[in-house]
DNA sequence: ATGAAAGCGCTAACAC
DNA sequence: GTGTTAGCGCTTTCAT
């Protein structure tokens, strides 16, 4: 407590006004290239001189200027993020996302600068200014869509940067992803030790990437249970909402052969089938397994509490890191994928 | 497009380093100071020789480099915002408030620099490493609570703040902050001339001052809608989610006197009053009125589409930045507190 | 209207 | 080991 009085403003040192190097020399009667050995190479500075330097740096509190050192070493060590939403509606994986991607980035000694392109100016245009001024070092890239601009025009000039998320994209670039479709099969293949034989799935329209593969989960993960080929009347798709889980639900409990477990492509669409199970008096857990995806943080608090597929995030966060700043120092292996597994967390309504 | 290629590596000026000054001032037979005038007080300079620079400028993709600048200007013109969530649950609003505000942070030529505090060290040191070493020039707060340590510390050493949220602390500070308690008393007053006269409120357990704010709202309401003094078995409190709601619902549907109508603190809560409704066979909107807070994006996406109180976010982030700004230009007014209206946002609900 | 000098705070490179 | 010199890229003075 004694030292954060001293950080911005001392009454010894004059208001306002944040020790510098220069000031650390003159106090410790060195020259003020030495204050900067003890602080970046200390070994290099005899014990003496040292610890005489060490005490004027604390006693006025010194710490040396991000902005003087970026400037001198060429870098920010900030990185970029396209902060997604606005009309989007939101996506609820993004808090944790940035906080696991903030965590690694600050254990690398990076902090994320979060942007959004105005509405005048293109994507590209914004990733380029914040280059072309050095205000970043590189770019962690989400919710990117088949042949984003964005990835071509990076890889072009070289700037580094992540991708969290594949898209087909003609362009070698590197990227980490969840394995939707590994989340799925598991979560078939754990309903079906659970002794169901016809499981649904639940899932986003097709045509994106994501949600297609978790489609492909279902797939994969019947054959696998040896449930034989997948009935096309089990898989229902509509836009991302509780409301395509409850419709959903609906018509999958008056087909004449009804599924007796169902896994859906998000949490959001599992809320919607636990609901209108409930209508319809079927109790979830008991009679009708449910799984979502994401495990976002209400699962837990649902009637009843919700299996779901949880993503690594913070595995995710600190590989994308990882990558990055390999490019960013200039370590340029070949753009690289890496895939992780998600998770099932088993609760009560499977 | 063209342009963009020169932006970062130009075959014609040496692959990989960005035009600096001196480039564009030898390319256009000047001063670096005057291509500094070109681009910082055009009017200051000739139109003819004006003219020959921005051509140099253009040709050569020149952009100044945004740390030489800052370090010159003594400002990073970025804020610092210490993201919440890891274990606290993930707040539903925070997407929506990020994007407003680094929205409205552009606007004023800043950018949101994303920290948190790691384990060791406490969320003061945080904040104080951040300005000592002239990495930010503020911050904006949220989530502060009672005597919370950062307002008071941020406040002692005169670095410029605001906060998202009003928290009793025996301290001056600005903020900006969302009147829940009017929120809530008009969704009563909408619920009332709907034609309801028992209207039940399903909050946040006591002491929290949001809470509490959007709980006295609920007795404002009927006091105002001249329905009398709120019968205490209406207002039942519970932790923020869906499984609150459920159990508050069932409760409430089994009292002598049941209400036909209720306010929740949140959307989750009312997710899970919405499904308890249709288990119980009560048909929320005909039936029962009910209301929601946030109007998060799955509100419109509910069965039935959820009425809420919408936080007027944009706003709020226009504000925050703009009192900050000022706090940052050295224009310190008092400090200062603005509370913003929501609005309700009527759907089928209710 | 333009240029020369100086310096923001720091560190790499080289001297001593 | 330590100090000196030089310079990162930019923007202020202040001359001219």
């Amino acid at each position: 407590m004694a030292r954060h009085g001293r950080l911005i403003t001392s009454p010894r040192h004059g208001a306002g006004r944040a020790p510098t190097v220069n000031d650390v020399a003159e106090a410790a009667a060195v020259s003020r290239q030495t204050v900067s050995n003890v602080v970046n190479s200390p070994e290099r500075v005899h014990p003496q001189t040292r610890a005489r330097v060490q005490a004027a740096i604390d006693d006025l509190g010194y710490r040396p200027n991000r902005m003087a050192r970026n400037l001198q070493a060429r870098a920010s060590r900030l990185v970029g993020y396209r902060i997604p939403g606005g009309s989007s509606g939101g996506n609820p994986l993004l808090d944790r996302f940035l906080h696991a991607l903030t965590e690694a980035a600050r254990a690398d000694g990076y902090h994320l600068l979060l942007f959004t392109p105005d509405d005048e100016r293109d994507e590209v245009d914004a990733h380029a200014d914040l280059v072309a001024t050095g205000t970043v070092d590189g770019f962690v890239l989400s919710e990117t869509d088949y042949g984003d601009s964005r990835v071509s025009w990076l890889s072009e000039r070289g700037v580094p940067f992540v991708v969290f998320g594949r898209t087909n994209i003609d362009v070698p670039y590197s990227w980490v992803d969840v394995d939707g479709r590994t989340g799925v099969a598991s979560a078939v293949a754990h309903l079906a030790a659970r002794g169901h034989r016809r499981i649904a799935f639940i899932g986003w329209p097709e045509g994106s990437a994501t949600g297609d593969r978790r489609a492909e989960g279902w797939v994969t993960g019947l054959t696998d249970a040896g449930l034989g080929a997948p009935d096309p009347a089990l898989c229902v798709r509509g836009e991302d909402g509780p409301r395509t889980g409850a419709e959903a639900l609906d018509h999958l409990l008056r087909l004449a052969d009804p599924p007796t477990a169902v896994v859906t492509a998000s949490d959001l669409i599992a809320i919607g089938a636990l609901a209108a199970a409930r209508t319809r008096g079927v109790e979830a857990g008991a009679a009708l397994g449910v799984v979502g995806f994401d495990d976002s943080p209400v699962a837990p608090h649902l009637l009843p509490p919700l299996t779901s597929i949880r993503q690594p995030l913070e595995q995710v966060g600190r590989t994308i890191v990882g990558l990055l700043t390999a490019r960013i120092a200039g370590a340029a292996p070949d753009p690289d994928g890496v895939l992780l597994t998600p998770e099932l967390v088993v609760r009560q309504s499977s």
